[in-house]
DNA sequence: AAGTGGTCTAGACCACTAG
DNA sequence: TAGTGGTCTAGACCACTTC
């Protein structure tokens, strides 16, 4: 149970409860959306100060995975609607404006993980792996190809008709159906040229320069939940990063 | 004086104790590297209680304005050596570790500022600019062309003779003679084809895909400093972005 | 009115740094 | 030993939400 005493240790007990929150929202205890208890059963609970808890909650609140309502409880990020959308996608328009893009899937396939997929999901080489193509287009026109690759084992009955049918992002479809929260992304980018069938279905020409974002999306504890390599047509569009300030 | 009573005002006390601690810092009061007054004093002066200081404190380290030393004090945020570069440098090799670039300066010149610039600086269209082409080489071989705009207003005096003098990141320059403290950068990727005299400072044929960085350095309030274009060879580094986790 | 988070206080004790 | 930040407590009062 998560509301026990903690056990004596060395860590300061603000991260101890720290801990103690992620275990229970990690193991579904308080699902995404929900409420975890209030501060002062946290503190009663786990027989610590309030003032402890607060900082225990500060830190999972600065890092997103719970939000404060005041007057209302402390709740479980849910990944609704464009909230999640804009913290992971992050391709603008012109004008810095953010743009909803339109997804549509062109492939859904299970296979085995080759050498690359299987250290980036962190799992065996020839694991089972499920394999999707999305073309995403922004305004109209196809600007982005996704090409996402799942760990099958994390995502038991998933089919390309539960896929393709979520009306929501895919982040919010692995939360709401499988209680996997992503919490973090670690991307790294490159310029590429468009050949092939890339090049066919972004419309753009062999050899126009593309934008390659390869995406690894990581749950609690760093957990690997998705690799994702985008390829990404910037002429009217571009990927908007902000470094420094992440608390106000 | 900063140390002074805070007036009456609406916002939390930790407001605008954290609100008169960037004064203070932006002001020059406590220059980079030197310590503000301890937390008793700081108290004190305000006329509040040390957990408030405490919380307005912890604001200004999670950005990064301040660090706190146990046993020793607060200091406002030096960019030394390499803990600057790394934090606003993100190319990264194959391998995902960070290389140490190495800056060759093949143009410095005054010029008047365009209407892209301006409107990036946030100073006026034909205002005094600086401009500056830096060769990055990584491993021994060119791979990023930087072209660099200052707003000539902001750093007087500098001259192609201290610029590349500097022994130490750019950043740091503009903190340690001129007390500008880059807080927060926000950039925009595109991917772009080598042309002209790009492709041959960059060594790549006419036409090979470049990742276009245009960066906008941004100190206290949000004000500009710097504008940078950077135009990075991929083909054997990326840019590397961690999302979401900005605090432990 | 009752329950929640938000702010603020006043103090205790610990761990680290320096002279 | 004195001074600093780091942890933790116990409580007061406020603002917001819900019934």
């Amino acid at each position: 149970m998560s509301l026990a005493r903690l056990p004596p240790s060395d860590s300061p007990l603000y991260e101890q409860v720290r801990a103690r929150l992620i275990e229970g929202i990690s193991a579904g205890e308080w699902k995404a959306g929900e409420a975890i208890p209030s501060e002062a059963d946290l503190a009663g609970g786990f027989g610590v100060a309030i003032g402890t808890i607060r900082k225990a909650v500060d830190s999972l609140v600065a890092e997103r995975a719970l939000v404060r309502r005041q007057g209302k409880g402390t709740f479980v990020t849910a990944h609704e609607g464009s909230r999640l959308l804009f913290h992971f996608f992050h391709i603008a328009g012109r004008d810095g404006r953010r743009v909803l893009p339109e997804v549509r899937t062109i492939a859904f396939r299970r296979d085995r993980a080759d050498r690359e997929t299987a250290q980036a999901l962190a799992i065996a080489p020839a694991d089972k792996v499920i394999r999707i193509r999305n073309v995403l287009s922004l305004e109209g026109r196809p600007r982005i190809v996704d090409d996402i690759a799942l760990a099958a084992e994390l995502f038991p009955g998933l089919t390309e008709k539960t896929f393709v049918a979520r009306n929501n992002t895919i982040y919010h479809l692995y939360q709401s159906r499988y209680g996997i929260n992503v919490l973090r992304t670690d991307e790294r980018l490159r310029a590429v040229l468009a050949e092939g069938e890339l090049a066919a279905l972004l419309e753009v020409p062999p050899g126009a320069p593309l934008l390659e974002i390869r995406r690894i999306a990581l749950t609690f504890r760093d957990r690997p939940v998705e690799l994702r390599v985008s390829r990404v047509e910037t002429s009217s569009h571009h990927y908007h990063n902000t470094l420094g300030k992440e608390l106000g």
